[in-house]
DNA sequence: CGGATTCTTGAGGTACCTCAAGTGCGGTGG
DNA sequence: CCACCGCACTTGAGGTACCTCAAGAATCCG
């Protein structure tokens, strides 16, 4: 089974946390460093293509991403699969779960991922004890749904070229601030299929508007991902300019 | 000016607000009420079709919605709008503009609407003087990114029976949970362009697709708006089943 | 080396789109 | 009171951006 994948970690301090060292992220204080390394509950590695936790799921646990590329989705009873949302490092998983009493959407790892793993239940006496995080947790809430307000727009209303672009565009700018995407690491670890069910086209139709994008020079496609090599191209073609967030929150 | 249709109304208390009858929402501590109404800045009257923001508006209010109907959208730079969301009574306006710098939506009134207004400033003493109310802004904005999870999957993968069948089945349910709509009324305020821009789809296809639901006697259109008749024969089309939550919170 | 997965390409079909015209209603003003 | 205008809704005809089906090439993995 996937579950084999996945497999629990050490305890380590959340003072080496490997996304402190990003300063994209804003600081924190000794008392919530504190706090943050009770709350939490461990490590967890999990395996490409594993699926991390399934819609209709009761999960105990909440996560931040600390490596790796993963993403939500939904699916109909009939199979059709709408992905919703990629999660990169210091993205935060299970917030609805943690908060309503299902989760109502599947992750699923797309390379190999490293996870932080905390309780949910003391979720609540992170409001009490510390209102900066409780605070985080709104804006990160709050980001997620200007994110997806933004796909909404596209998959609604874009056309297949522009929806292309702009989902490499965004996934490009959030790859770099994130820090997984670096002039070295460039490749995005995507499948066409991946594409096509986050756009809602067809794989067939994906591939010869993803062939167009290649022509133009704006990106390149390899084995089993992609190389945005003109993001601002990109950006233009899909009529879309990236809302810059210095010193996001996370945890 | 779609401004003169904004008129502000006097401060009232919040002990006789017309939400809190409505046995759907919890209740509040009186410590609670008494913040809630010094937070409370007073109250916004907005007419059919106004204009409540616009994206890239920096507002300095908030709002939670009273009565009446209206709706969030965004909109590319040749025009084309897409609908994110309906605004219902009960309903938060604006929290991404009171976290983050920028509004990155608009909203827009359907029907006349009276709206509660708050200062955006104190929203951070919210978190520390009453961290239940944090932590039920926190449940508001995670409700949203579920809808919009939902209407992701509509747009991306349903087809367009299917589609406007969850729409209107979803704000049926809606209207019934926020009180809006009853046995007694049971008008949903939306023109067809609203539904095409809310579905991702023309006007003219729309226009057929509602046809074909009027005909199976699953709703009735009315001149500007529509009945559900048959809420349950439009979640089987839609594939959809509403997750109830009973006692959400709300302000 | 063989099988599975991913990517590619062509051919034909269809679910949507645009354009265009017409109906019916409600409001406004002469 | 009627004439007019504007908006919402309707319908038909023709176009196109997607889709499905099908088959082949390239790559990865055991």
């Amino acid at each position: 089974m996937e579950e084999d994948r996945l497999r629990l970690g050490v305890h380590t301090a959340c003072l080496v946390c490997p996304l402190r060292s990003n300063p994209a992220y804003r600081d924190f204080s000794p008392e919530e460093l504190e706090f943050t390394r009770h709350f939490r509950s461990g490590e967890l590695h999990a395996g490409a293509g594993s699926a991390i936790f399934h819609e209709g799921n009761q999960n105990a646990h909440l996560y931040t991403a600390l490596s790796g590329w993963g993403f939500r989705y939904k699916t109909l009873s009939d199979g059709r699969r709408q992905i919703l949302n990629y999660i990169l490092p210091g993205d935060m998983i299970g917030l609805q779960g943690a908060i309503f009493e299902e989760m109502n959407h599947s992750v699923e790892a797309l390379t190999e991922m490293r996870l932080c793993v905390f309780e949910r239940k003391p979720l609540y006496s992170l409001f009490e004890k510390h209102p900066g995080l409780g605070y985080d947790l709104t804006w990160i809430a709050a980001q997620e749904e200007s994110i997806l307000d933004e796909h909404l727009l596209s998959v609604g209303q874009r056309t297949a070229i522009e929806r292309a672009a702009y989902l490499l565009a965004f996934l490009h700018h959030r790859g770099r601030a994130s820090g997984v995407l670096t002039s070295e690491r460039t490749l995005m670890p995507l499948t066409q299929a991946h594409v096509a069910d986050t756009l809602g086209l067809s794989i067939v139709h994906t591939n010869k508007t993803l062939r167009k994008l290649a022509l133009s020079g704006a990106l390149r496609w390899l084995d089993r991902g992609c190389e945005v090599l003109d993001p601002d191209a990109l950006q233009r073609l899909a009529k879309w300019t990236p809302n810059d967030q210095r010193r996001r929150p996370f945890l």
